[in-house]
DNA sequence: TATGAATGAGCCTTCATTCAT
DNA sequence: GATGAATGAAGGCTCATTCAT
């Protein structure tokens, strides 16, 4: 239940009802902020889709945007669970292979939460965001950064990588990756590059290919 | 004024105005689609920013709508322009460094469209960018496809190379360039993996890096 | 409570209001749409003359198109009361002369209804009205043509007569004589042709006479 | 000409145009009011299908108003000869004959204006009305009072009728006739009553045949 | 005179939020 | 705590009318 902490989006009241209800409310509200848009989304329609009243809906989170960042939140833990799997476990480009393997199911199971992503990044949501990112973001930073740092100590890559630079380029094709999968303006871009055959055990290769390419030593320990 | 034709979402009379007024129109309304959003945006607001009546609006634009295909229209056509400055006029990972370069003066110099194009990619605006790309002629993926299809001709780059992921990969890569220097989110994102005092030449030369460890022929021709 | 049923034109809140503000909204409507027709008649001020919100008004009714029609329907629900009170309970001339009666009673009570009925025969109207007829059950033309059917059985009318014309003859009579006494422009006209001294009983009178010479049985059996 | 002047409801310049232009404004604005009634009526419309600017429509007529008064003048105009064509031309009856035949053929060969009168008779346009009739109305009246008044001398009808009354029941069967054969929805009423296969003629003998019960002498002069 | 772009008040409808029950 | 009816500000869009050209 950690998850339902974190920025203290929701009210007390919110913490104590079932589970079962809590998790209705979340799959109604991210559907439609994902389809809708934080602003078209309809809090009303939220609720009674929840099987709440809107009365309700406002005893457990105090406003609109409150309900938005909870949800939001939550998505992003739900992204750490996957990120916390991957410490420590294997070398870097296993890892790394495991990561973008990890993305999209993601991206294909919590469909709504990706987009809600896209969403969040839009201007309009940037304050709103950085209430939230100020929070999380850094985990993710912070896992890229761990991950190159531990591997360039290994001699997993090259010494003379810059691991802030890698580290948002690790970041960006995640995230690219992610909204492919997810998002149907830039699933379509993707399939228009690449060709609807191209399966997704070959997008991963490509990707491992293209961090392996970049990162390796100069010299193959030979 | 081959840009404002196109997509032909504007009514005939917006073509007779004062190119001064149609400026200001497209100056006021790209503000505040980028800055608000879609669906937030008002159209009374962008009239009277823009100086002209909501009437006026009306009889140059049939909808909101259109209004915003317009603006969006627009932002792709300047674009294209600085694609078309690219074309065929030094190798490819020259040709590779002006885009990033291009790509981050777009970013800076057109913000708000810049933001729009993010705007546009979201689920809910998904009908939008439909009727927007089906009108557009020439395509990105044409650009990155054949810089890739000379370049691999010319012996620049690995004959190997999957063209369709690479292309995508680029394109990847000047979005995300992109939405680092125009979109708030993204740009606190890009401060806080390199650092505030990261230049832009030095991320451009990371790129440029990328890129050529991804794409450069094996050296190693012995 | 059953004319508030029918066509369904309400939303459900609507049947658990207060009689009083329902009759309140009802009135209000009637008023507004009898007095300025659809078109021009205004929800905000139907809404506020009936002492509630917008908001309310929306919450009853989806939209100003069945706003009206519910309106509409009631008005004919009254009337049709009206008609089955006089139903098999005399002869056929004494039916009619009662018919006439009541009908100036309703002009006169309902003027608001009945000037709406005028509204809704008018062209722009018919898709409405189709709506609304669509749902009526009984029609007037089913009384008229059962009254005449029925007379003519037991010979209290010429044998020979055209039951259809002659329904739609009482019926134009009937439509005459009901915006006669509600519609200002029928009312005036009537005052020119027969005084303004001419009162209703001779006004039914007249309209008795002249049924019974159209349709009264060859007196001469000789 | 004269059917232009009369309540004077256009500017002078009106008068100087080519009668094709004037025609085709009339036939414009016509259609329009006939179709969308008064209220929904659009001016713009109405010009550009004229073929004449918005600007000229003002310089003919001060204002929407007006414009809507002259076409409604003109429209009487058109049925006024119809009647002076009527006018001590045979017998009574005879006359009412043809009065009926003239009525539907006014009906199916003006249907917009004759749809126009019904709009026009609708409350919220009573004050528009008011200019109108004050002028024409009387015409009506005086030809249907002094065909009765002749006929009355004449011994063709009953002495003892109320020619008032009689005067509003032909008025009244002749503008329900109009209506039937130019308003859809009293047309799709006539068609219930009496069938689709109901010809014109015997509508007309029908209420020919109800006008001579109702006024032939009793006693035929035998 | 003719033109048609410009004006802006006005209208239907939505929806976040409140509050009496 | 829960309910859901009520509120009313706000926004997209229309159209009669004006007026500079």
């Amino acid at each position: 239940m950690k998850s339902i902490n974190g920025g203290n989006f929701h009210k007390e009241v919110f913490e104590r009802i079932s589970d079962d209800k809590r998790e209705k409310i979340f799959e109604s509200a991210m559907h439609e902020f994902a389809k809708e848009g934080y602003v078209a989304a309809n809090i009303n329609t939220i609720a009674s889709k929840a099987g709440i009243s809107i009365g309700a809906m406002y005893t457990y989170f105090p406003s609109k945007e409150n309900l938005f960042l909870a949800i939001a939140e939550r998505g992003v833990a739900i992204y750490q669970e996957i990120l916390a799997d991957l410490v420590g476990r294997a070398g870097f480009f296993e890892t790394v292979e495991r990561l973008f393997h990890l993305t999209i199911e993601y991206a294909k199971e919590h469909t709504d939460l990706s987009r809600l992503y896209l969403e969040l990044s839009t201007e309009q949501l940037g304050n709103l965001s950085v209430r939230l990112s100020e929070k999380m973001e850094i985990d993710f930073r912070e896992f890229y950064t761990e991950l190159l740092a531990a591997a360039k100590e290994k001699g997993e890559i090259r010494s003379d990588v810059d691991i802030g630079f890698a580290a948002k380029m690790l970041d960006d094709l995640v995230i690219s990756l992610q909204f492919s999968y997810s998002v149907s303006y830039y699933n379509e871009r993707m399939q228009q590059y690449v060709g609807e055959d191209h399966s997704e055990a070959q997008m991963v290769q490509n990707l491992v290919d293209l961090v392996h390419r970049y990162l390796a030593p100069e010299t193959m320990p030979a």
